[in-house]
DNA sequence: TGTACATCAGTGAACGCGCGTTCACTGATGTAC
DNA sequence: TGTACATCAGTGAACGCGCGTTCACTGATGTAC
C-alpha cells in the first residue's frame, strides 16, 4: 500500500511513525479510561503535541477508536491465524486447540483491547464497514480448519447424537456454509457449490466459539473471582472438551 | 428491611419513591451513553431537580451505579430462580434449559443492564463487596439443579468420555463443589463433607455457563451480524446441546 | 544545482459545553413534651 | 391537642476541571522548472 521504502520522503516516515505513536499511546490509555474516556486531548499532551495536531492524523476521536478497533480485530485474528499456520500438517483439533490458545493468550496479554472489541459497545459510536473485514479473521481462522478436516474426511460424517437441524437454523447455517465455500481461501478452486463446511458441524463450530470467548470474557472481567483463578487449567480442559463437542 | 407500609412517615415513602425513580432514570440514560457516561447531572436535569440534591440520595456517582449493578444482578438472578421455581417437578434438564433461556430472555429485554454487568468492567470503577451475593444468584441457580439431580441420582456417576480432572483443576473443582455443599439451601440438613455435586459435572457446568453468557454477548454485542440473527434458533440449539453436555 | 511555489505539520487561542462535588441556605416534615 | 425544637429535602451559586473541535498562523519539507 505504501511506496518501498526508498521511495518514501521524510514527511511521509514521519506521518507514518507519528500515527503508529498515537495510537500506541492510545492503547495505552484504554487500559486506564476504557473507550468512552480516550482522549484525544490526554494523547496529545502525553505526547508533547497540542491537541490539534492530532487532527492531522485523524479527523476525530471515532477515527482514531476506529483504528484502534481494526488494529486489536487485526492482531487477535493474526494470532490465530499464525497459530494454526505454525500447527501445519497436524490434526485438525491440535489446530483448532492451538488457535484457542493463541487467541485467549493475546486477550490475556492485552485485555483492554480485548474488551474494546469483545467487550459492551461503545454507546454513540457506530462502527463502520472498515470493521467487518478484520473482525472476521478469527471465525475465518477456524472455519478453515473444519474446511481441512471436512476436505480430508476426518470430520464425523454426521453426528451421532445431535438432533437435526431444522427450520430457520438450518437455513442460516446453509446459508453461511454456502458463504464459507466462497470465502475460504482455496475454494474457489473448487466447483461452485462445494459445501466445505457441513451446516451441523458449522453449528456445533459456533457453539465452541461463543464457549470460547464466553471463558476468556468472564475470566477477564472477573466472574471468575474466588473459583476458577487462575483459569488456565479450566480453560485448557475446555478447550479439549469444546473441540470433541465440534467433532474434531 | 422496612417498616411495613403503615408505620412508614410521609419523608420514608417520598424517599423510597424518589430513589427508585432515580435509579429508573438512571437505568433509561444507560442506554444512551452507557456506564461511564451516566452523568449525575443529566438524571437530575430529567427529574427536574438540581443535581446536588442527588447527593441526599446517593453519596456519590459510583454509589448510584454500584445500586444499578447490583439491582441488575439480582434481576437477572431472581428472572434464573422464578424460572427454575416454576418448572419445579420437571427433570432437572428441563429446569436448566428453562433457567438459561430466562437469562437470555432478560438480557435481550435489558441489553444496557446487561452490558452492565457482564460487558467490559467499567474503568476506575472498583465493585464493592456488596455486589458478590447478588453476583452469585446464576451460578447458584443452576447449582442448585445440579445438586438436586446428583440428589437424584440422574446425573451420570462419572462422565464415560471425559477425562479425569487433574492439577490445579481437579483442586479448584473439589474446593468449589464442597463450598455449594454448604452455600446451597438444604445443604446444612446433609452431613457436613457432603458433596451434592461432583466435581466433574461442575467442571462441565462452568462450561456450559460460560457458553450461555459468551452467545448471549455475542448477540448482543453484534458479533453475530449477518450470520446467525435472529439468534433464536441457534440459541435454542446451543441451550439443549449443553445441557446434555453438562450430563443432565 | 538552484530557485519559486505549493503542500503540509504543528501552534496557540478560542468556542461552547458538561461534569462531580461542596456549601450555606430555606422551608417542609417529624418528634417529644 | 398544641407548641418548640430537630431533622431532613431540595435550592442555587460556585469551585475547578476536562473535553472535542475550529481557525488563522508560522515555519519546515517537497516539487517543478
Amino acid at each position: 500500500m505504501s511506496p518501498p521504502n526508498a521511495a518514501r520522503t521524510a514527511r511521509e516516515r514521519a506521518r507514518a511513525e507519528l500515527t503508529q505513536e498515537i495510537k500506541e499511546e492510545a492503547r495505552r490509555q484504554l487500559a486506564g479510561v476504557g473507550a468512552n474516556g480516550l482522549s484525544l486531548r490526554a494523547v496529545a499532551r502525553e505526547l508533547g503535541m497540542v491537541s490539534s495536531a492530532l487532527y492531522r492524523y485523524f479527523p476525530s476521536r471515532d477515527d482514531l477508536l476506529t483504528a484502534l478497533i481494526i488494529d486489536a480485530y487485526d492482531a487477535i485474528g493474526s494470532a490465530a491465524e499464525a497459530a494454526i499456520a505454525a500447527a501445519a500438517g497436524a490434526p485438525a483439533r491440535e489446530r483448532w486447540v492451538v488457535a484457542c490458545r493463541a487467541i485467549r493468550a493475546w486477550a490475556v496479554a492485552n485485555p483492554h483491547e480485548y474488551a474494546l472489541i469483545y467487550g459492551s459497545p461503545v454507546p454513540g459510536y457506530r462502527a463502520p464497514e472498515a470493521t467487518v473485514g478484520p473482525a472476521s479473521r478469527v471465525p475465518l481462522a477456524f472455519s478453515s480448519v473444519l474446511a481441512d478436516a471436512a476436505a480430508n474426511g476426518s470430520l464425523p460424517a454426521t453426528a451421532a447424537e445431535p438432533p437435526e437441524l431444522a427450520g430457520p437454523l438450518a437455513a442460516q447455517a446453509a446459508a453461511l456454509s454456502a458463504a464459507l465455500a466462497e470465502a475460504l481461501p482455496g475454494a474457489p478452486a473448487k466447483a461452485a457449490g462445494a459445501c466445505p463446511v457441513p451446516p451441523d458441524v458449522l453449528v456445533r463450530a459456533v457453539i465452541a466459539w461463543t464457549q470460547l470467548f464466553g471463558m476468556i470474557s468472564f475470566e477477564l472481567f472477573g466472574q471468575f473471582v474466588g473459583s476458577f483463578e487462575p483459569a488456565d487449567a479450566i480453560f485448557g480442559y475446555a478447550v479439549e472438551q469444546m473441540s470433541a463437542f465440534v467433532g474434531l
